[in-house]
DNA sequence: ACATTGTTGACCAAACTGGTCAACAACGAG
DNA sequence: CTCGTTGTTGACCAGTTTGGTCAACAATGT
């Protein structure tokens, strides 16, 4: 229940494709400005983005990188997994399989996790880029 | 967005207590031995509980663990914040405040953070038990 | 007085986090 | 071709967190 910096970072990487959707390729250094994420780290956090087909890389003097998903269709859950490796929530140990005996919280935490995951499910990078919208207008 | 085995092993404990809700005192050494968790961990676990207020302990021969609340008026985002501490989600860096300027995911992540809350606070240690002994019917 | 049980704090190895550095690969412009 | 630009990869690292153990202590019932 805890995200990590890498899925925050990566997640306003995103968005800041998002923001820039059709514009073609955006510069990592140009992201790492903008979002204030140190550029070495960024590289790490764009690679399994690149590798799982989600955006697209362009190297050489106007490269950069962008989405290749308009913002609508790419879903929080998917972006999580990505950055988080897979098992993005319960992943109790091996030993609790042994006492099925009596009573445990095994699937009970699966319950929980399914159920985080569905709202996951249901934010886009198009609707935070909304609500980011929204609240930048009025602030 | 991955649960500590804090919180997992904790929620079992406190399953455990709320299956024997009405028992009287539990001692760790049983419910220790019943979710697999091991004992001295487990003291650690309950710890934070107890002086929470949410578990009522008693030492001595007969001593024990036990709910103070019934299990229906317990929520998960209540034991999830015990367990794991304050700040449950999302904590964005203090540098991301600078670049205010232009875009970024700040509140973001408050928005999802705060739809994920509401999933937690919607499940009660009852619920968690009724659904267990669903599936244990069952299997 | 004694065994039982919870409480507390010190301690530890291993994993993970957040981050840097440097070497390398591909691409575009001149 | 070659040079600079930009992405890719992997090694590395300090600090924190995790998961867990051990031992001393405090309270309670018998």
């Amino acid at each position: 229940m805890k995200f990590s910096s890498k899925v925050r970072y990566g997640t306003r990487a995103l968005l800041e494709l998002a923001l820039r959707w059709g514009e073609g390729p955006v510069p990592l250094k140009d992201i790492a400005r903008r979002q204030q994420i140190p550029l070495p780290y960024l590289e790490h956090l764009i690679c399994p983005l690149v590798q799982a087909g989600i955006v697209k890389s362009a190297r050489g003097t106007r490269g950069g990188v962008m989405l290749l998903k308009p913002p609508g269709e790419i879903i929080l859950s998917e972006v999580i997994d990505l950055l988080e490796g897979p098992g993005n929530a319960a992943e109790y140990g091996d030993k609790a399989l042994e006492c099925r005996d009596y009573s445990a919280a095994y699937d009970v935490w699966d319950e929980v996790t399914e159920q985080v995951n569905r709202v996951f499910e249901s934010i886009t990078l198009q609707s935070l880029v909304e609500r980011q919208q929204l609240k930048s207008r009025v602030g």
